[in-house]
DNA sequence: CGCAAACTTGAGCGTACTCAAGCGCAGTGG
DNA sequence: CCACTGCGCTTGAGTACGCTCAAGTTTGCG
C-alpha cells in the first residue's frame, strides 16, 4: 500500500535509463527533531515551508471544523513523508501521535538541491502522485463503506503498513481511529469488540490487535 | 478553490527568479478527441500512459466496489486535469458525463518535454500537489458532514467552480452528485428539496440550480 | 496505591437508507 | 395533436445503522 518509492512505468522527469537519485538521501541535509506526544509539528495556517519525514514514532493530520468536529486525514509511521501536498500555507495540522522523531527539510534546501539535481523533483511528483492515490481510496470507505468494513480496511492496512502483519501495535487512540474513518469513539469501539467475537481478531490489549483470520477481514474490507 | 496556477512562495523545481513555462503549453502537442455521454475515458487496470485536461464538457473519476456501490473521486470541469496521480495503472475509472473534448497527452512525449525542460516537473507536481489538498479537504465532508452540509458544500463550490455564481448548470446526474457526496439519490433529491423550502436555492429545472442566499449556504458548508 | 484518561458497554434515538410509487419531461410514433 | 414510452427525479413510509448520552471498567502513570 504504502510503496512511496514505486517507478513508473514511462518514468517522467529524466531520459530512460538514466536512474533518479535515491530519494532517502534527500534527507541527509535535514534536521532531526523530537517531538512529544499530542505536540504540534504544524497548524493550520502556518506558513508552509517544510516538509517532514518520520523516523520513529507516528503522526497524525486532521482539520477541524469549527464545531469542533474533528476529521484525521492520514496516518504516517516510521519512512513515511509528509506536508507535500501544502503550497501556500498548511492548510491541515500534523501533530506527533507518541514522542516521534522527525526529519525536517526546509524548502529552501530541497529548492537548492532539486537545481543541482533535477531529478529529485520527479520522485517528489511521484511521491505525491503516490498520496493522491492512497488518499482517493480513502473516499470509497468513508463515502460507501459500513462501519465493519472500515475498520477491517483499517486493520489490514495497518498490518501491511506496520510489516508485523498479525500483532497490531496501534499508536493511535480509538478517537483517532474514529476521525479517521468517519465513525464515534463508541462505534469503532462496538466494532473491534464484533471483530473478536467472530474471532477474525483478539485484543490482549487496547492498543494491540492479532489478527486470527485475515481472509474474512479481507473480503470485508471488499 | 481550483488555482492550479498557483506559485508556491518558495518555488521548488527552479532558482528562484527564473520563472517556469506555461503550464498551459504543455497541451500544444496534445491531441484532442471527443468523448460521448457516459463514454470512458480510462478504465481501472489500464496501462497509465496519458494525461488528460478536459476543455468542454465534464468528467467523473470514480471506483466500484465489488457489489456495485460507487464512489464518485471527483468531477473535473473545462479547464481542469485529470490523470495525474497514477503511477502504473489506473486505479481509478473516467467518463465523460455529457459529451466533451478532451486533451489527451502521452506520457512519453510529457517526459520528452521535460527532459527539454525541466521546470515542467515542477508545475506537474504543483498540480498534482493541488489536488492532493483538494482530495483531502473532501475527507472532512465524507467523514463528518451531514447531508444538508454535504449538498451545500457541493454547491457552493460549482458555483464558484463554473464561475457563474448564482446560477448554476449542472451537468451530472443526482445519482452521480450522490456518489459524489456519500449520500443516496433520494437523500440529495430530498435535501435539494429542503434547501429550496428554506429558500436558500431555487430550483428551476433539475439540472439547473440558483443560489438565492448565499450567506446561510456557505455558513452550512462549515 | 490512587487518580485521570482511555476504553467498553448499554439504552434509546435520529438521520439517512431501503423499498416503492408517482411525477415530469423529452423523444417517438400513430 | 396527443398517446405512449423511458428515464431521471421526487416523494412517501418504514427501517436500520450508527450516533448520543450515560454509566461502568480498565489501563497507565505519578
Amino acid at each position: 500500500m504504502l510503496a512511496y518509492a514505486t517507478t513508473s512505468p514511462t518514468p517522467i522527469g529524466y531520459p530512460t535509463g538514466q536512474t533518479a537519485a535515491d530519494p532517502g538521501d534527500l534527507w541527509s541535509t535535514a534536521t532531526r527533531q523530537t517531538f512529544a506526544r499530542n505536540r504540534a509539528i504544524y497548524s493550520e495556517g502556518d506558513r508552509a515551508d517544510r516538509v517532514f519525514k518520520v523516523v520513529s514514532g507516528a503522526v497524525r493530520t486532521f482539520q477541524l471544523l469549527e464545531d469542533g468536529r474533528r476529521q484525521v486525514n492520514a496516518f504516517y509511521l516510521a519512512g513515511e513523508m509528509f506536508g507535500l501536498e501544502a503550497t501556500g500555507d498548511y492548510r491541515f495540522s500534523a501533530e506527533a501521535i507518541v514522542a516521534s522523531q522527525i526529519l525536517v527539510l526546509r524548502r529552501e534546501r530541497l529548492s537548492t538541491r532539486i537545481a543541482s539535481e533535477p531529478a529529485l523533483m520527479g520522485d517528489l511528483w511521484r511521491m505525491t502522485a503516490s498520496e493522491l492515490e492512497r488518499a482517493q481510496a480513502h473516499f470509497a470507505l468513508l463515502g460507501r463503506k459500513s462501519a465493519v468494513e472500515r475498520v477491517a480496511s483499517f486493520l489490514i492496512s495497518m498490518g501491511e503498513r506496520t510489516g508485523t502483519n498479525g500483532a497490531i501495535e496501534l499508536p493511535m487512540s480509538r478517537q483517532d481511529i474514529a476521525d479517521f474513518l468517519g465513525l464515534t469513539i463508541e462505534t469503532v469501539s462496538r466494532t473491534m469488540t464484533l471483530l473478536e467475537e467472530r474471532k477474525l481478531i483478539s485484543i490482549p490489549s487496547a492498543r494491540r490487535i492479532v489478527i486470527r483470520d485475515r481472509r474474512p477481514l479481507m473480503a470485508l474490507d471488499s
